[in-house]
DNA sequence: TAGATATCTCCAGAGACTATAGGTTTGGAG
DNA sequence: CTCCAAACCTATAGTCTCTGGAGATATCTA
């Protein structure tokens, strides 16, 4: 049996964050001591390595609860937790597109400036100031 | 002089965001009329269209507030401005090395998976329950 | 058994909006 | 001029994923 603290160092999540998983039903509600502490067991040890992993790959909350919900029925086929994960790439690589843009548009802007002229001449200004000056339609 | 609903459209930025970053100290607190209702000239155009291409350009509203106040002293040089903006194509660099890392991971963990097996056997869900399957660090 | 550490609950804050409710002003048509 | 719809006002709460604090209680170690 675990604390919330042992659960936390095991797996790297802070302890409100435990709790705050808990609260928004990720981990179901830990069984607890006389004194009203949480106890965890190794299942729920692995749950939230999961938890974890799965938002360290920046899968959402409510991802992550249909993941778990679906990893409940085994032998289902496992076409809807394929379907999330594609989706999820797909939003990743859409953000760096469109991250990649912002990097162009940035790079642009900032190789005008030396740093070391007035700020009514400085392009970062001027370029802010004027959308004509940009290249791309944003 | 223009309503609220005026810089608007002109703008693109919604009306709620326009009060929100009066709010926020972005732009000075409007003239009334008589009625109580904002009204608008050039120059609040202006610095709203300001605001929301920096926006566009992901810098956040402190990034924002310090550049307009350093757009204030248009004869001193421009080095911060040069720094916020260099900072911020740092941090947009480093975000999408991040994402292409979190691709790179979930392109191999989705192209293990046909989507068309039981989920006890799915490479996606193994994935997230053991990280020793993982090539990063992460 | 005392004191230090860990835990409990509840609440607020972060960032950048967005939405709602309930009330007032404005602008155009009749 | 009057009426009504549309736009506006303020204040408040909700979004999302935590994170931190206050004040009280529990557990562990010496």
């Amino acid at each position: 049996m675990l604390s919330i603290g042992d659960l936390s160092k095991r797996t790297g999540v802070k302890v409100p964050t435990i709790r705050y998983y808990e609260q928004m039903g990720l981990l179901t509600a830990a069984e607890r001591s006389e004194g009203n502490q949480r106890r965890y067991e190794r299942h729920d040890l692995e749950r939230l390595a999961f938890i974890r992993h799965a938002r360290d790959l920046g899968l959402d909350i409510s991802a992550i609860r249909e993941l778990i919900a679906l990893s409940q029925h085994p032998h289902q086929p496992c076409g809807n937790v394929d379907r999330i994960a594609s989706d999820h790439l797909k939003s990743v690589r859409d953000k760096i597109e469109k991250l990649k843009k912002l990097e162009q548009e940035l790079e642009r802007i900032v190789s005008h400036c030396d740093g070391d002229h007035a700020i009514e001449d400085c392009y970062v200004i001027r370029s802010l100031s004027d959308h004509g000056l940009c290249d791309g339609e944003h």
